[in-house]
RNA sequence: GCCCCGGUAGCCCAACUGGCAGAACGGCAACGGAUUCAAAACCCGUACAGUGUGGGUUCGAAUCCCACCCGGGGCACCA
């Protein structure tokens, strides 16, 4: 970093506020709320029982980190600044604030870091976390620490999965729109009121048969499924973990399909509450329309296709169009595909449908292979030509009675919908490709409005339009031509419900959350299976499960292109962990049982910290509920209730945001927590990025080394060049908060990174600039105290009237701007009122009060000691915020502007509280206005009293 | 390709529901002065932009509408 100019010279004052007498007083002050437990904030009951208030309360939470090795740089605390200043000035507005910070401390960095050095990831994690804890104290963060919960204590994640079982053992009941206990589904099969699927007594059904059963119920089960197997990594990923090109979002391997058995989580049940309840929250709208998207909610019908042996069932979203359905497709997974594949090619079957395969079962196996051999990525590249095969099977359009060809085609996704269309080409631009490539008829039955006429073999593509009307779309019993496309769905839906072989329905896009992972560092399931395979939850009493030791830590990984490969756990190789003797309390004895062997993803621990904030070390429950009303039950002005405000990156808008809402909205159907949803206000903080210098190579050179020179960068004596990016290690622009703190102060760093700009846009770090925030808080200190002698400078004067209202205008402004989270501009008017007072011979000693007040939130250090300078006794923290006189914010006279036609022509001096009339006799008599209008009449005046007149003449 | 968000002085940024033909307040950098043996710091002062481009609505537009350009983000065969 560059030598500080403000902080290096020799001989200066002795009272001067510079670094080190800047280190002094943090020191000191951090120290004084350590002792005194200033920001532990009480509960109503448990072992944090305090005094609260009951009507204002706030609960201020930032997306917590994730403690890397290298430590913090001074990119990372801006949120976390943000929200101290907020809680700060919440508490100095009476509220009881609870604000705190812990750590997700499970995840790969650290179990690499493992498998590269043998060092335990606990060892190095909780090494992190402490320089994490180090460098923010250093920040002088108002957080309570009792409730600074790390993931990876055992007394956290016991609760991790006793969450896990209660969506382990919950089902979701569509009757009632929510969860309820497995134990009522299981009561019902066994009465016999709900039959089982195939029609056997629930008695007569085994263990493992009845897991099976339920697990098609439970809102966690393990199943095999489609996957994302990512060998590079040596695991699976869930869909939010895989980007749009088909590759790890961490790590950037290629990412494979692939059949395995793992644990998911029924998020999909949630999808149509996680869309409508977005409606309550006070998010920004970019997220929400992330998260709407993400889930994708489509309203259409389910209808079936008759088919020799069986039916087909579709999802289309455009049911009106069915006349228009001229093939079929099947994704190339579809179960049915195997059953409907008759011998021999029907006769008359086209050269280039057989993909040159003998029988229509070699073709398939053999496109089936193609496809699943493709990666994402290659799924990707390929999209724009339309591949695949005939099934030799032909199914009955419901409407037309006509026979139509069902193909296999990796256009269509298994896991959307039923993985089955009805392709209609004339208006779906897909199928219009497919059908162009294989030669199928193509049917017009939706009238085009462009002008192109109805004969689809003129057109170059399909013809997709919802304000349309249908045609050649009728049959004995129904028709459809003439209607338009909304009336045309529910005519058709109507008319296949009352046949009994369609239906209209709702799908998503979402798809249900992996939650299983083949790492070493996550929380292990509290499941075990016994010697038949049955599976078997763990008592309450047996939480939690402990990450056991082993030899070697890393999950198996492959070559990053082998999609063959299939995954190892590491805890599956610690047989004497595996294999225990239990007894699981259930009548049945000790017996032998083997561990489930998968681990949590690190999302689990995000999923709920917010509870055990609130309740850190209640034993007895997750989280008592009456601490969890009054922080988060719903409120007048939040509907749905949660934290009030949560600051974080917008890099989690679709993974944890929705994870975290998911396991909330359970624990509430269960009735744990009286709020439906975690976060009321979200708000995304912006990054703060750097200067990158790169050499003529392209590689990054030391960013804190470069020198300028007429515009110019050189670093060592070679020009290099400039660009914006990240701050990093990597790019060698890292300036961390130690640094900065040791050469400026932690309130400099507050008050500079606030007023960079608004708190949601990303701008870019400049050390250069960071004289002018010292300079502010040097000058405060100025105006309070004598930097030769160290006297108090204020005088006990009344404030003349240009100070009152410079006084009491920053004030309301900045109580309006914070509460706004609009941080730079209420430092800026900070800074107007600071320098008003510089300016004064003598400070009156209620205006520098008022702004060592105001300031407080921001400089919490220096403002504390100037208040204590100032003769008050202990801590400004609980001291009430200035309120401005509104006496003082009007002015007694304002400038009218007076336009004709919109140009200003004259200006006058009026009172604030003119009437109309009167401001408008006088504008039209003024000298301006009457040249202006040189003799014309006057058509209207708009008068906006008392600051405008708008003359328009005739 | 589709969907969001943003473009104001050399730079970072302000301007409430459209209201000073013309942009504050603030900060950095620049320039001048004062101070100093000299410099730094401190203090005083100065200059610099007509709001990405082109249309439109309006008495009046940075603010509303349309098109385009640039930058950032999200989604991407989802039937």
């Amino acid at each position: 970093m560059t030598q500080s100019t403000v902080a290096a010279a020799g001989d200066e004052p002795a009272y001067r506020y510079n670094a080190k007498l800047a280190s002094d007083i943090e020191e000191r002050w951090q120290d004084y709320w350590r002792t005194h437990a200033t920001f532990e904030a009480p509960n109503p009951v448990g072992s944090l029982k305090g005094e609260v208030s009951e009507a204002k309360h706030s609960f201020i939470m930032d997306m917590f980190p994730y403690p890397s090795g290298s430590g913090l740089h001074v990119g990372h605390p801006l949120g976390y600044i943000a929200t101290d200043v907020y809680g700060r000035f919440q508490r100095m507005n009476g509220y009881t604030v609870l604000h705190t910070l812990g750590y997700d401390a499970f995840g790969l960095p650290a179990e690499q870091h493992a498998v590269a050095t043998g060092e335990h990831p606990r060892a190095s994690t909780e090494r992190a976390i402490e320089i994490y804890r180090r460098q923010l104290n250093r920040l002088g963060l108002a957080h309570d620490p009792r409730r600074s919960i790390e993931t990876i204590d055992p007394e956290y994640y016991r609760w991790t999965q006793w969450i896990f079982l209660q969506i382990f053992n919950s089902w979701y009941d569509p009757a009632r729109g929510g969860a309820r206990p497995i134990s009522e589904l299981i009561e019902q099969f066994a009465a016999g009121t709900r039959p089982t699927p195939d029609g056997r007594a629930w008695a007569e059904l085994s263990a493992v048969e009845r897991d099976e059963v339920l697990g098609e119920y439970r809102l966690a089960y393990a199943k095999e499924v489609s996957v994302n197997w990512c060998p590079g990594l040596g695991t699976v990923l869930a869909n939010e973990e895989v980007t749009a090109d088909g590759r790890s979002e961490r790590g950037n391997f290629p990412v494979f399909k692939s059949k395995l058995r793992q644990w998911m989580m029924r998020i999909t049940a949630y999808g149509d509450r996680l869309i409508s309840d977005l409606d309550l929250l006070d998010w920004p709208e970019a997220i929400k329309l992330q998260q709407r998207n993400w889930i994708g909610r489509s309203e259409g019908a389910r209808v079936e296709f008759a088919v020799e042996g069986g039916k087909i069932t579709v999802f289309t979203t455009r049911p009106d169009t069915l006349f228009g359905a001229t093939y079929m497709v099947l994704a190339p997974e579809h179960e049915l595909v195997t059953s409907i594949v008759p011998a021999a090619w029907p006769e008359g079957t086209p050269e280039p449908w057989r993909g040159g395969a003998a029988t229509p079962a070699e073709a398939v196996e053999a496109y089936r292979a193609m496809a699943a051999a493709k990666s994402d990525v290659d799924r990707q590249m390929d999209a724009k030509t339309k591949t695949g095969v005939f099934t030799g099977a032909y199914a009955v359009n419901p409407v037309s009675g006509e026979s139509i060809p069902v193909f296999i085609a990796d256009y269509v996704l298994m896991g959307y919908g039923t993985g089955a269309i009805m392709a209609v080409p004339a208006h779906d631009l897909r199928d219009f490709a497919f059908a162009r490539a294989f030669g199928l008829p193509i049917r017009c039955v939706v009238k085009p409005t462009d002008g192109r006429g109805e004969d689809p073999a003129s057109w170059d593509e399909a013809f997709v339009a919802y304000d349309a009307v249908l045609v050649n779309s009728a049959n004995a019993e129904v028709s459809l031509d003439g209607l338009g496309v909304v009336e045309a769905k529910a005519a058709i839906t109507k008319w296949l419900e009352g046949k009994g072989i369609g239906e209209g329905t709702v799908n998503y896009r979402l798809r249900d959350w992996l939650f299983s992972r083949q790492r070493y560092w996550g929380e292990p399931f509290p499941i075990v299976y016994d010697e038949d395979g049955a599976m078997h939850a763990l008592p309450e009493s047996m939480l939690p499960v402990e990450v056991p030791e082993v030899e070697d830590y890393s999950p198996r990984t492959f070559d990053a292109q082998d999609a063959a490969s299939e995954p190892e756990t590491p805890l599956s190789r610690n047989a004497d962990w595996v294999d225990v003797d239990l007894d699981l309390g259930d009548g049945r004895g000790v017996r032998r049982y083997r561990r489930e062997t998968n681990t949590m993803p690190n999302w689990a621990g995000s999923c709920w910290y917010e509870l055990r904030y609130v309740d850190p070390d209640n034993a007895v429950d997750l989280v008592d509920p009456a601490n969890e009303r009054y922080w988060m039950g719903p409120t007048a002005h939040k509907r749905a209730g949660g934290v009030d405000l949560y600051i974080g990156g917008a890099e989690h808008a679709v993974l944890h945001l929705l994870y975290a809402r998911f396991w909330h909205k359970v624990l509430f159907d269960l009735g744990y927590v009286s709020s439906k949803e975690p976060f009321h206000k979200l708000f995304n903080q912006g990054m703060i990025t750097a200067d990158v210098y790169r050499d003529d190579r392209g590689f990054p050179v030391p960013a804190g080394e470069v020198e300028e020179r007429d515009g110019a960068y050189f670093w060592q004596g070679a020009a290099v060049t400039r660009e914006a990016g990240k701050m990093g290690k990597s790019l060698k622009n890292s300036v961390s908060p130690d640094e900065f703190c040791a050469e400026y102060g932690a309130d400099t760093l507050r008050v500079y990174e606030l007023s960079m700009g608004p708190l949601e846009v990303s701008k870019p770090w400049d050390t250069k600039a960071v004289a002018g925030s010292i300079r502010f808080l040097q000058r405060l200190w100025r105006n309070v105290v004598d930097e030769e002698t160290g006297a108090l400078r204020v005088v006990e004067d009344e404030p003349d009237l240009a100070t009152a209202r410079a006084t009491h205008q920053a004030v309301a402004g900045v109580q309006e701007d914070v509460a706004g989270l609009r941080f730079n501009t209420a430092v800026a008017k900070l800074i107007v009122l600071n320098n008003h007072l510089t300016k004064l011979e003598r400070v009156p000693r209620s205006s520098a009060e008022a702004l060592v007040l105001a300031v407080a939130p921001f400089a919490p250090h220096l403002a504390e000691e100037l208040w204590s300078r100032l003769g008050h006794e202990g801590s400004l923290a609980y001291a009430p915020f200035p309120q401005a006189d509104p006496r003082f914010l009007v002015a007694d006279e304002v400038t009218c502007v007076i336009q004709v036609q919109g140009k200003v022509r004259d200006k006058i001096q009026v009172a604030p509280d003119i009437t109309d009339e009167a401001l408008k006799e006088l504008a039209l008599a003024t000298e301006g206005a009457q040249r202006a209008l040189d003799g014309r009449g006057v058509r209207t005046v708009i008068v906006r009293a008392p600051k405008l007149v708008n003359i328009v003449p005739a």
